[in-house]
Order: C-alpha cells, then sequence, then structure tokens
DNA sequence: CCTGTATATGAGCATATGTTCATATACAGA
DNA sequence: TCTGTATATGAACATATGCTCATATACAGG
C-alpha cells in the first residue's frame, strides 16, 4: 500500500455527517420526513396515518424539532409541524428513490 | 387537514433505507467507506490512517461485509477492502460534500 | 372557572450498538 | 514444526436509543 495523499473527514464534518444520517435513519422519524415531504400536518393527522402512538410520534418529533429539520405554527391546540431543512429531506428521497428504482 | 392522497413508503422500502442510512451513519463506517470510496485499503492501513483500534476496524468491516457494502481480496495475511456498493457510497459523498459547502 | 382536546414531557424499561480485552485462525518464513 | 504477523471473532460492558405509561401544559368553549 503505497503512501498517497488522503482527503481526510474534519471530525466536525463526520459529526454532523453522523448526526443527520442517524436523524433519518430511524422509521418513525423517516416516516415522518417523508409526510412532511408531502404536506404540512398535524400531529393528530400523523398519529392516524401514520398508526404510530401520540407519545412516540411527539418525542420523535421533539428531536427532529432539537436537530432544526422541522418547525411548525400553531393554531389553538393544534401544532402544525413542517420539514425545515430541504437538504436533508433531499437526501432521504434520494435513498427511498434508489430502493425503490431497483 | 384535508384528505389528500399520500404516497405511503411500504415497510420493506423503510427497513431497506433504515439499514443502509444506520450502516453509513456510524463515524468509524463512514471512515472506513470515505477511505475505501479513495482507494483499495489493508485493515492495517486503515487501522494507522484513522487511528481507531485493530478491533475496533475489523468489528466494523464484519458489519459492512454482512451488509454487502464491502468485498476484500486476501493476499497471504493480507486482507485487502474496497467498496462495493456504489450507490451507498454516492449517497455518503453526497451528504459530505453538502456538509464541507456550507 | 370547569371541562375537554391536542400535544409535550418525564420516568422507566428493554433492546441495540460500539468498544475493549482476550483469544482464535491462517498463513509466511526460518 | 516453530514463530511471527495480519486479521477475525467472542464475551463482557457501557452507553445510546426508542418505546410505553402516566402526567403536565395550554388553550378553547361553555
Amino acid at each position: 500500500m503505497e503512501k498517497r495523499q488522503h482527503h481526510f473527514l474534519s471530525e466536525n464534518t463526520v459529526e454532523e455527517a453522523s448526526r443527520i444520517l442517524k436523524a433519518i435513519s430511524d422509521p418513525t422519524r423517516m416516516k415522518i420526513l417523508y409526510l412532511l415531504f408531502q404536506e404540512e400536518c398535524s400531529v393528530g393527522h400523523m398519529v392516524e396515518v401514520l398508526g404510530i402512538s401520540q407519545s412516540a410520534i411527539s418525542h420523535q418529533l421533539g428531536h427532529l424539532r432539537n436537530l432544526r429539520l422541522v418547525k411548525y405554527r400553531r393554531e389553538g391546540n393544534t401544532y402544525y409541524y413542517a420539514y425545515d431543512d430541504e437538504h436533508v429531506v433531499n437526501i432521504l428521497n434520494q435513498v427511498i428513490e434508489h430502493i425503490e428504482h431497483q
């Protein structure tokens, strides 16, 4: 193995990439993000459509909020969520398209 | 929230996407794959270049082998690894490029 | 105010994940 | 056949993760 020059990743890059990839790799978060990619959506609607408990959805939304991947607006008691990081959603879609078209 | 038609992900798609994304989200595996993207590489070289223990590298290579993301050839006592799933490597590169160019 | 509805949050728990340490395996060379 | 080198593997352990259950919060309507 001759000593070629490698391009090295900085620790920051690795950690940031890891953060993003872990965020979208969990099935529940993936389903939420894929739904939000299609439309803004209330928590109750996510529960109904995805068949996942309110608590589980809400915990994962908390996670996605911390990562700044989603945003929300409030109308009375209802919270409408939308995605807030276009690039992350694009990456997710690309992975999904790859899998579905093979 | 009116009842629009959503595009739903099949469980298979979700699980496969999750598998791939989890595989590349771990920092050690990410570094290995990024190195292999640049050149075929022996285990010892990975240990040296990445500064990660032989055992940790080898365990993660086992994981990547199970997922069919890498292949290897043997020369005496030395195992040379290379990536074996172009698309997964492309996805990883895209994530990294996104992070580095922002 | 009191009640109901929508959502968030905390505690506890079970499982998954990644590492280290110790050891096994397989081959090369003397 | 003995020794050294390169890599793989198993056990044990610590930490992270995602869920459920129970409860808190905040607002709307009467």
